[in-house]
Order: structure tokens, then C-alpha cells, then sequence
DNA sequence: GATGAATGAGATTTCATTCAT
DNA sequence: AATGAATGAAATCTCATTCAT
């Protein structure tokens, strides 16, 4: 059997443990058995526990990019329309491969290298999403730039909401109030959730303490 | 030394080490000597490590449900006003006590146990937020309740949204432009986010895709 | 409260303990649980684990060799009659004490200095039954006294088999086959089982391989 | 090496060490060593300290069972002859593997899994003995068979009466006496000790208290 | 006379990792 | 290319034992 397959055996058997059981509890014995290979194979093509961690965190980031890239490339569309197909992607994405996704959060609470790497990537769909967000303020005739304080927090709260809404989606919990949403409706959720928010923002409207109606 | 003080030396000890290493990395030998006591004693006052880290995930729910109460005790304002002293209070006590947060974090996947705990308490917010954005719709004169379903989803993103951003402003990324945000900025910030959209779904407006401007 | 009573307390619980768990697994903190005191009060009064244990050896000894002892104690009556008396009240005793006598059984595989102590039990106990024996012989006109090391094979095989009676009496096994038998229905399957043959020997008569009709 | 050969090497240490300090004192450091291997070996290939002494038990069981069968298979001889056959063999492999037995006198107070094996050979043992004492009956013009409980007890008492022997033969007090005795001549101060009483008994002769001569 | 507080030492068990073949 | 055999290191947990009061 060529290494390749080989190779990728092994990576859908570790990222199915380490999405089960976490980087630590996820043992090197029952990955090699789940891969049906022998351990030392294991460490002849992967070479430790970390670099087989750090090929798994890649593996999915590199799916997960790939898949929101896809969602927006379509052009000649409006902002707003571009970022909905890129959550529609999102969604659908952590639908189809919850341990994939179960992975990458794991890496983010598993110590600085596999951190920085999903830090990485949360910084390149920040921009994707950012650049959306100027695109749209530019549409609507905005008034000024924000500070890029604060378009880093409002982009780290998007991307918090949707990995929030994704995990919800996913759980049963969500089950129980019928059946799971589809990608696009939890897409359209997040959409309803802040969009005039941020078009507001974006024309200079601000929402300040003590001033409700 | 009376048995609470050790206790409490223990609990800060197990919580620093869980919040920086995670349940299984952090060692009992570790948390013993960082409390200053020998290992046995840890073992008879807490029992064992699954049950110390509950105690742990315990104190930190506790005092984290409390610092968002208290946030929200004041009668007599309006209910984004009050929302807004939820998040302030709640941005707040993340960023006073960081290793808490990363405490409750971690439990959440570390298994049935540990993750049903930190579950009960976000329904237990999540209630909470929900009450006040039905208060807000009444205030606003709201046509219709909106679904269960959609109603759940708008909660765990906010959530999701405010976790995020706690995250990102007690972060290193976040003082390097500039000083880190104050929590009545971040909650600001969240507010701006996210009010305006609420507002309008309350209302019974929608965003929909292909009608945007 | 006086001594002697507390250390009475202490021992009847380490004999309890002992019996049930062995020497290695009643622990300390269980027995002074049990005993109602605390622990260093324990080491106050016995010093140590070993110590305790030898006292609680002790105190059976003496329990067990004083109840043989009464049995045989009435004179005038014919040898047989005094082995019986004396086989009644052993298995009277085993059954009213049966922790006793288990603490008695482990102290015999539990280290050179416990199980020396049971050892010269045995053999007190073993003289006086090789007294009855030869005093038997002596009634019956026996020929000629048996060796030395005979004598004492025939008395560990009649001990033996009264320990192995006693456990088999006092066990549930022996309850399904009807109630379980009395000290004296007990003592007098032994004496069915060896009498004839212990006679046949006092008189000079041997079993001899291929000699039997 | 092949896993075979380790794993009885390990058997070998594992009765060893049991043998001579009981299931809780022996330790997996000090069986490892002794079977000139590494520990965690010692746990892939026996799994636990309790399915090591399992296995050990087992073994033990089987060879001590084996023995003793082997020994009355003789056909066409008398059941005393039998019998005595039985016992040799006994003795014979009780002298020969000391550690092997103590393994199992040991385990009969090392609580419910274990005590029921032992039990279990027992009354294997128990079975080939009262058949052939129920031969001997027959063989003998036997008036009656005696109740199943008095059978019982006396099986015990010859078991109970063998064991100590074997013990008393196996002991440096018996070397005291002479040289350590043979297999065959313990086995003839048994039979000496309780045939007569047996056939007495098979006969519907009986001893009864306050009848004697 | 009695105890709450505390520990050094050692138990079983698991895991990532490497040879020799 | 692939594996059966093997281990060093470290994890959790328990226990007999002693102070200071």
C-alpha cells in the first residue's frame, strides 16, 4: 500500500482521537490500532505525537480556509451577499467535519506552537472578513474608517459568534428545538444577528451608553 | 494553618495550573508544591484530581455568575442599559481573573461532567440575556415573540461573540494596538456590534440574502 | 474513659479489621475510625501497626488456648473423653469468635515473628493432645510408643483437620447441607474420623500399602 | 525473545514473590526484577497485579490438580490403594513445588474471585475423594451411606489433615526430627491415622461419647 | 488525655518512544 | 516496508507515622 494512503489513514485516525479524546487523553496505541498499522510505523512516517498533532491541526486548517475561500470567491456580488456565502461555507463546513473542527479547538488550548498555528489562521479569515467589512463600508458610503482597534475586536466578535453558532448548531441540544438548522439558516441568523449593527458602525452611528430611547 | 486557608491555597494553586497546562498536563505534584503543602494533603482534603478541578470549575462558576449578577442588579434602566452592565461586569471579571475564564475554557472539553457544569451556567446567563432582550423588544414596542429556536441561536452568539472578545482583550494581540480596551470599551464595542441587529429582528425586520441596498 | 476499656475498643476493632482485610490491608485510619478514637491515640496506646497486630494475636492466643484448656480441665474421665471435650470446646470457640480465629489463620502466613507466635500455640496445644494421646495408649496396653516424629505428624494432621472442620462448620457451604452442625456434632466427626486409627496405631497395628483385604 | 518464555519467566517470579510475601506485599517492581525483565512488560503481558495473580493461581490449580489425578489413575487396584496413590502424589508434588502451593493457600483469603477458584479445585478434589470412599463403602459390604453432611465433613477433615501435613513435611521442624520425611511415608501416617476410622465408619460403626472401653 | 494538621515513601499503572529483525 | 518486543519516565493515589497544641 503507497505511503500516501498510508499516510492519510493515520491522519483520519489521529484527528478522530484527538477530537474524541483531546491531545493528551488521545493515545499513540489506539491511533495506530484505529489506523490499522503497527506504532512503529506511526513514528517512521509521522515522527512523534507533536509533529502528528501539528500535521492534523495543518490537515484541518487547510481544509477549513479552503472551504470559506471557496464560499467567496464568487465576484461581482454585493459585501453583505459575499459575507453570508463565506459563513454559509463556514457552517456547512464544521457540519460535514465536526472533528476536524473539534481539533483545531483542542489546538488552540494545547500549549504555544499549535496555538500560534491556529491564531494563523483565525488572522487570515479576520482579513478576509475585515476586507468585507471595508468593502461594505465603502458601498454604503461610509462615513470614516473605524479605528483598527476596533475592527479587530468587531471581527474577533464575528468569528467568536460563528464559532458559538456553529458549535450550538452541531449539539443536540439544537436538535431538540426541531431539527438542526441547515447552513443557511444559521448563516442567516448571524447575518440578522449583526448586520445593522455593523452597517451602523460603519456609517458612523454608535451606540452609547445612557442614550437609548 | 486552619483546613480553609490550606483549602483555598490549594484551589488557587489547581486553578493557575489548570488554566495554564489544561486538565491532564497539570501534575498533582505540581499543584501541591505550588500551594506550598505536600501532595498527600491534597488528596485528603480535595479526594482526587477529578474532584479537585470540579471544585475548581465550581468556585469559578460561582464567582463568575456572581460578578454578572451583581452587573445586572440595578432596577429602574433600560434593558440595553442593563445589558450592558452585564457585559461590562462580565469583561470585567475576565479580565480580573483570566485563569478562571481559561479554568471554565478548559471544562468545557473535558468530558460529561466537567462540561455539563460550565453548560448549566451558560443556560443560567444565557437566560438571563434572554429575559432582557425580550424586555427590550416589550420596551421597543415589538410586533411578535420570534421563534424558540432562532431566539437560542441569537443567545449563543452573543455569547459566543462576548467569550471571543474577552478573550481578545485580555490577549497580548490586543495591547499591541495600543493599551488593552478597558471592559467598558469592549462591552461598548459589543453593544455597537450586535444592538442595532437585535433591535431590528425584535422589530420584526430580516435580513435577507440578495435584498441588501 | 479509662484506659484498659479504650484499649479493648482498639483491639476488638484492629481483630475485626485484621480478619476481614489481612494484615497489609486494614489500615490504620480505618481501624481507629472503626475504635471511635483518632489515630494518633491509636499509636499512643500500640505503638505501631505491628505491635497492634501482635497484641491482637496475642490476646486470641490466649482466648483460644484458655477455652482448650477449660475442656479438658474435668479429671477422672477416660482419655478419649478429654480429646472430645477438649475438640468441643475448640470448635465452640471457633464459632464464637470467628475473627478471632481469622486473625489467627493470617498471622500464620504473615512473617517470621507473627507467625512464630501461632506456631508455639500450636505447639501447646499439640502437647497436650499428644498427652491424651499417650496416656490412651497407655490405657489401652498399647505396645510400644511410636516414634517421635510420627507422633508429631499424627498431631498435625489432627490439627489440621479441626482447623479445616472449623472452617468448613462456620462456613455457609456447611448451612445449605441443613443448619450447621453443632461444636459437638463437629467434634464428633473428628473422633469418627481418626479414633479407630489412632488406636489401631497405640497398639502397634500399621496400614500398610498393598495389604488391604 | 519470544513472548512465550517471558511470559512463564514472569509466572515463575510473580509465584515466587507471592509465595513468600502474600498478593499485597509482593510488589510489581520486585516481580519485575526478578524476572529479569521491565515492568511495564510485565503489565502488557498479565494486564494487572490481579489477573498476574489470577494467572498465577490458575496455574498452580491446574498443575496441583494434574498431579493428583496422574497419581489415582492407576486402574484395577483397591480405592485405599487408590487412595493412598493420591496422596503420595500429593505430598510428592507438594514437596516439589512449595511456592506453587503456598500461591494457593494464600489466595484462599485473598477475597471472592480468588477463595473461589481455590474453591472451585477444592471440591474437585473433594469429589475424587468421596468417590473413592464411597468405593471403599462398597468394596467393604458397607451397610449404608452415610448423610451427604457427615461426608462432607469428613472430606474436609482429610484435606484439612493433608494439607497441614504437607506443611508440617515442607517445614524445617520436621527436618529437626530426622530427615524431612518422603512423600510415601507421609502419605502412610494419613492413611495410618484415618483408615481405620473411615472403614469403621463405612461399616456403620460409630464413636460416641462416654462409650469408650 | 486527645487531636487536627501534615508528610516521606512507595504502591500500581500508563505512555511515548525505540530496537532488532 | 513493517513489526514484535521492550523500556525509561512519570502519572495518580495510599499509607503508616509524627508534630504542635
Amino acid at each position: 500500500m503507497p505511503r500516501q494512503v498510508r499516510e492519510r489513514q493515520m491522519l483520519d485516525a489521529a484527528v478522530a482521537a484527538f477530537a474524541r479524546h483531546g491531545y493528551q487523553a488521545a493515545s499513540m496505541d489506539d491511533i495506530a490500532e484505529a489506523a490499522g498499522v503497527s506504532k512503529p510505523l506511526v513514528y517512521l512516517y509521522l515522527k512523534s505525537k507533536e509533529e502528528l498533532f501539528t500535521a492534523c491541526v495543518r490537515r484541518e486548517i487547510g481544509a477549513l480556509v479552503a472551504a470559506v475561500r471557496e464560499g467567496t470567491r464568487e465576484r461581482g456580488v454585493s459585501a453583505d451577499q459575499q459575507l453570508w456565502n463565506g459563513l454559509t461555507a463556514f457552517f456547512a463546513h464544521t457540519a460535514d467535519r465536526p472533528d476536524g473542527v473539534a481539533v483545531l479547538h483542542r489546538a488552540r488550548t494545547q500549549g504555544e506552537p499549535f496555538a500560534r498555528e491556529v491564531a494563523a489562521m483565525r488572522v487570515e479569515i479576520l482579513t478576509l472578513v475585515t476586507g468585507l467589512l471595508a468593502q461594505a463600508a465603502q458601498d454604503a458610503g461610509c462615513a470614516g474608517v473605524p479605528a483598527e482597534r476596533e475592527v479587530s475586536g468587531l471581527a474577533h466578535a464575528l468569528v467568536g459568534a460563528a464559532e458559538s453558532l456553529a458549535e450550538w448548531a452541531n449539539s443536540h441540544e439544537a436538535a431538540r428545538a426541531g431539527a438542526a438548522p441547515s447552513a443557511r439558516e444559521t448563516a442567516a441568523t448571524l447575518m440578522n444577528f449583526c448586520w445593522a449593527g455593523l452597517e451602523n458602525l460603519m456609517k458612523g452611528a454608535r451606540w452609547v451608553p445612557g442614550a437609548s430611547p
